[in-house]
DNA sequence: CTCTACGAATTTTTT
DNA sequence: ATTCGTAGAG
């Protein structure tokens, strides 16, 4: 039985699985197996160990990572592992706030701000407070507050210095923020760990009863816990509780973010035990492994690691040197194309840049080359305007008092709100300390407003009334949904312009109807019955829609993004000091070991090839300047680096409209390719980059040469 | 109150 | 270049 748990793994991997029950660390280097043997723990745990899957914990950043994981040890244990807590920290602390919503002092339905919301929440607080938000930047402001809570400081600890005004008044600000949020029941990411903290941290019975039950915790890429986080874990640390972190110190890529690499040298300290370093590499070859060993060696304070592997050396890492970035651009697509020739698939190649404006030059070499591609990144599906406007009234539904859906929304579509209502409504607020929604009440009671601002606000009294009317009834979520995306005029404002990217955003809003709808078949299969808040908390915390990756594409994506993915061959471009390392972390010793750290990231993302380039004039902006190749080429052994020369034919130019397809089968499961060409009557010529969904549902997202990507309904070139 | 026009700013971003 | 926010006209 349980050798199945250990086939496969080598002995320093099973070493750790199968440790008796006591802190680990387990310092993993890239392709190490690091997921693999926190996986592998977990089934070891419940199997052999006899620890019920739901007193264990196991912490991860992203949600993709747990879901693997979750996977993966049902995989393993052939039983859903029910009861397991299984989540990113922020998904865990909303659970434990749900579930002991009045002991965190917060409303049953309280929302979760993203980092937009809280940044106009900020922004209005900057205007109601009358500052000047040249001084005072929200942007700044929103960075202080999550920088305090990221150390679990709340406003009322901050020492605030009578003489220095400036930093009062951000404390001020804090101060205002907090108090609103606390007055709208709303939440945002850091405030959701230190609720939960605090929480933990006050009411020991919880706290007991919390430590009782999670025997044991694991936590995935620990590198990248922040101070708070780590606080966060400590309160779930009784004298018995046992801990498992994995990390690897030299990927730690997100300290701009707060990540305190110290944890991991901090952990040894609160919670000894043994050191377990996984060295050995599955993923790249020799040469790759000594190149990206090389340039890591140069950074200070490292924990110490040298990755190694028993296989071959391989191919040594290629290095271009570009005109500019187009020529660079063009050396991509050119190489692709011959390792398409060598019956490379598409989606084994990756594209790596630092910075996602570096895509664009890129994508147009692809397209010109016919080369299929996926740009992963940019803005997510919850984060378009449309979409938050949509859930902003779902959210406004469930409760008017959301200060910060209400102002999202209030004037629009427009209905005649404007500024001069709104500080009134604002002013009247503040003093009263009470929401907007209660203000507008109040003032629509008191008659107190002109006959025009007054009818414009009644009308948006009762739209919301009758929005939270229907949330009452019997609807399925579905159809709430669907009804209060209709109510709300959005549909309508949209639709009456017929321009494109409005079209765009009217199927925006009916794609958010079947992610409602996909959300809830989900939620039914683990036999929950979903609630709108529910899915107001999805959106938020989930915003990425995990896409099926088996796309015959090629990857592109920023350094930071591929961090825990491998392929085959990686183009790791843009090598230019300024740009990378990034011009910012030139003056700052901390700040270039992170952008080492990254280029190391990128480098072990590779498993076989790795093809390197820089420009030596590049065009950032309006202007093309020119630069010097990065430092950290110079630090690969140039034993292992071979320059290439492109050799380019006179005029291979990738005509785009060759070979046009205009498929008419009925059978369009099957009928369309990811790089096919077709003809739409209204935007012309395009190609098709990926395909999604199913049937009828099916939708293609087409590269147009004039109109640049649309997703379009498979069905549209079918007309049956 | 709304819309258009002009000027400024511009790494990375798991939640 | 492109996007975003503000100022001023309609």
């Amino acid at each position: 039985m349980s050798q199945a748990l250990l086939e496969n793994l080598n002995p320093v991997q099973i070493e750790a699985v199968t440790a008796p029950a006591e802190h680990l660390l387990i310092l993993a280097g890239a392709g190490s197996g690091k997921t693999r043997v926190l996986v592998h723990r977990m089934a070891w745990l419940v199997q052999e160990l006899s620890i019920h899957p739901h007193q264990i914990l196991a912490v991860t950043f992203t949600n993709k990572a747990a879901r693997e994981i979750k996977e993966r040890v049902e995989h393993l244990l052939h039983i859903p592992a029910e009861g397991l807590w299984l989540g990113t920290f922020h998904s865990l602390s909303h659970r434990l706030l749900r579930i002991h919503y009045e002991a965190a002092q917060l409303p049953q339905n309280f929302v979760v701000l993203d980092s937009d919301d809280q940044l106009r929440l900020v922004k209005r607080i900057v205007k109601t407070m009358n500052l000047d938000d040249k001084h005072y930047e929200p942007q700044k402001l929103q960075n202080f507050i999550n920088h305090h809570k990221d150390r679990a400081e709340r406003s009322t600890q901050l020492k605030i210095n009578e003489r220095d005004y400036y930093k009062k008044t951000f404390v001020e600000v804090y101060q205002q923020y907090e108090l609103l949020c606390q007055q709208n029941g709303c939440v945002d990411f850091a405030e959701l760990l230190l609720r939960s903290f605090e929480l933990l941290r006050d009411q020991a019975p919880l706290r007991l009863l919390y430590q009782q039950r999670f025997q044991h915790v694991l936590v995935d890429e620990f590198q990248d816990t922040n101070t708070l986080q780590y606080l966060w874990l400590k309160m779930l640390m009784g004298a018995d509780n046992k801990l498992m972190v994995v990390g690897d110190d030299d990927q730690s890529i997100y300290g701009w973010r707060g990540a305190k690499i110290e944890n991991i040298h901090k952990v040894q300290k609160d919670f000894p035990g043994k050191i377990i370093r996984l060295e050995q590499n599955y993923r790249s070859t020799q040469n790759i492994l000594n190149a990206a060993n090389a340039v890591i060696d140069n950074n200070q304070g490292r924990l110490g690691k040298e990755l190694w592997t028993d296989g071959v050396m391989g191919e040594p890492i290629y290095l271009y040197s570009a005109f500019n970035e187009l020529d660079e651009a063009r050396f991509v697509a050119d190489r692709i194309k011959e390792l398409q020739k060598q019956h490379y698939d598409l989606k084994d190649i990756a594209i790596l840049y630092r910075a996602n404006a570096q895509s664009r030059v890129l994508e147009g070499a692809l397209l010109q080359a016919r080369i299929p591609y996926r740009v992963y990144g940019g803005l997510r599906f919850f984060d378009r305007a449309e979409i938050k406007n949509a859930l902003a009234y779902l959210r406004l539904s469930m409760n008017p008092h959301d200060d910060v859906a209400f102002e999202r929304i209030v004037n629009f579509p427009t209905r005649g709100i404007g500024e001069r209502s709104l500080i009134f409504l604002r002013e009247n607020a503040k003093q009263k300390k009470i929401s907007l929604w209660q203000a507008l009440k109040d003032e629509l009671q008191q008659n107190i407003l002109g006959a025009r601002a007054a009818n414009a606000l009644k009308e948006f009294y009762y739209l919301v009334l009758e929005l939270s009317d229907l949330v009452q009834k019997e609807h399925s979520l579905v159809e709430q949904a669907e009804l209060l995306i209709k109510k709300s005029g959005l549909l309508e404002h949209y639709q009456a312009e017929s321009d494109d990217i409005n079209q765009g955003r009217v199927e925006n809003l009916e794609e958010l109807i079947n992610a409602v709808g996909e959300f809830t078949y989900l939620q039914q299969k683990e036999g929950l019955m979903p609630h709108l808040n529910d899915f107001l908390a999805h959106a938020a915390l989930e915003s990425s829609v995990d896409r099926a990756t088996d796309y015959q594409a090629v990857q592109m994506m920023t350094l930071h993004a591929a961090k825990g993915l491998e392929f085959p061959c990686v183009f790791l471009v843009g090598f230019e000091d300024e740009l990378f390392p990034a011009r910012a972390a030139d003056e700052d010793p901390t700040r270039l070991e992170e952008e080492r750290r990254l280029c190391y990231v990128g480098m072990t993302r590779a498993m076989k090839l790795l093809f390197m380039s820089y420009a030596e004039n590049r065009r950032l902006y309006a202007e093309s300047k020119p630069h010097m190749p990065s430092r950290f080429l110079t630090e690969i052994p140039k034993a292992i680096l071979t320059p290439i020369r492109f050799q380019k034919e006179p005029s291979t130019r990738y005509a785009f409209n060759s070979h046009t397809v205009t498929p008419s089968s009925a059978m369009y499961q099957a009928a369309f390719k990811i790089g096919q060409m077709l003809q739409h009557p209204k935007f012309g010529e395009g190609m098709i980059l990926q395909q999604e969904g199913m049937g009828e549902h099916a939708r293609l997202q087409i590269k147009f040469k004039d109109v640049g990507v649309k997703w379009i309904m498979a069905s549209f070139f079918n007309p049956n």
